[in-house]
DNA sequence: AAAATAGTGTCTATGAGACAGTATATA
DNA sequence: TATATACTGTCTCATAGACACTATTTT
């Protein structure tokens, strides 16, 4: 173990993902925000927010600070997705990327509306991106497809109380099929607390509130979800 | 994005998993090996083996150096585990450590017996560690029990050919908990190819020799398995 | 009453696990 | 022949999914 004289960036990058209907299909969909790219490599393609990790900030905080930075927006839940660090994945100097993924609420994306430099894009149709952020959104994307299915970070995209119709709208959304209702209930009925409040102004039977059951984990992530130690997923209510 | 003027070191540890006889018990457990540690801070305590990441190296291939020259074995599976980067986790300079965990072969361990400054511990009785590499530990052991249900890693601590009761025993101790014979036979033998050798020798009926299914990969991890990017496993037959 | 969704009941197929029973080697 | 493990059969229970049915609101 020699001393260490590198010039090995360090950077973080984040996938934020937010539902809104999708343009064609009136269904909600996956979009991600992408900022442009104002020098090289890759000026002018457009890439996943980030920056370098400052020395006095942890790799979470970093994440959570460049989120904020480049698109307004605070998640309600953040996880490490993988450390990206070939050699060659940037064209001049060697960059080690720790990337995080996010779900946001749609009204935390209100501040973040579209301008010159950021942009929401479909999830699944994307343009090619800058260095090897093509992949890293497809891994992310699978990532959030397989722990919708064992999970429920689902609630992360809704409010404190939601109707089950919403919930399962998510489900379908982030799955990309329908979910039968009657089973989708018995499902995930156990895991939330009913509250006392219906919607009303449909014209049908009002649905009833629900809310997070506090006392379960939006997800298992083992030992790092508890401890002293580095935290890999937290919740902002 | 400001310039990158980082005083960060970026390093690589590794969790290598290996499968001997529990001293008391005598049935199989997992072993880690772990390094001496030279000099402050820390020194005398024991550690992961790692090491600093080189300008030209990818980080698996920096795993998978640093564990071959400290503890002379070459992994059957390698993955990243996470990446640790919490601001104090070192108490003098700011460290960040992308972990791989490994599992190694009986054999492959041979090469690599204990000495001064390495040596091999029982998983789940380890010693207070330098750093975080505690916590490192639980993450790793915890992602391993949870992957060998639901993935065929448990064959990589075998050789080419395997009875299902090896196979088994392997489960076994990872798991730390007996299996049903018949239900385990019933649940692993689609996923393998029976060789027409048996085993004589034992004072009872002959078992069949397997063989891997080369054919299914021993995990899957969404898009970064195949692609042209970033690899996060590696299996070397 | 019609329409629309909320919510319940129930049947079937599938898989995990418990455990009895049969097969084939060695001592 | 005794014994030890290999291997097979089968029963039960829990869960996922398909889908029919009832409930309650608005128009």
């Amino acid at each position: 173990m020699s001393d260490t004289t590198q010039g090995i960036g360090l950077a973080v990058s984040t996938v934020i993902f937010a539902l809104r209907a999708h343009p064609e299909t009136g269904l909600s969909a996956l979009w991600i925000p992408l900022v442009r790219r104002t020098r090289d490599p890759f000026e002018g393609s457009w890439a996943l927010p980030g920056g370098w990790v400052r020395e006095s900030e942890s790799l979470a905080d970093a994440a959570g600070r460049n989120l904020l930075e480049t698109t307004a927006v605070e998640p309600s839940y953040l996880e490490q997705l993988y450390c990206f660090g070939e050699v060659d994945r940037s064209p001049d100097r060697r960059v080690v990327s720790v990337v995080y993924w996010a779900l946001v609420r749609p009204e935390q994306t209100e501040r973040s509306e579209d301008g010159d430099n950021v942009r929401w894009f479909l999830a699944d149709e994307l343009p090619e991106l800058a260095f090897d952020h093509n992949v890293i959104v497809d891994y992310a994307l699978w990532r959030l497809r397989t722990k919708v299915e064992y999970s429920r970070i689902a609630q992360a995209f809704l409010g404190s109380t939601f109707t089950l119709a919403e919930l399962r709208e998510v489900h379908e959304a982030v799955l990309q099929r329908a979910l039968d209702p009657a089973n989708f209930r018995r499902q995930v009925e156990p895991t939330l607390v009913p509250t006392d409040a219906v919607v009303t102004g449909g014209r049908h039977r009002p649905p009833r509130l629900y809310r997070y059951d506090e006392s379960i984990s939006l997800v298992d992530n083992g030992p790092l979800t508890h401890g002293p130690a580095p935290q890999n997923a937290r919740s902002i209510a």
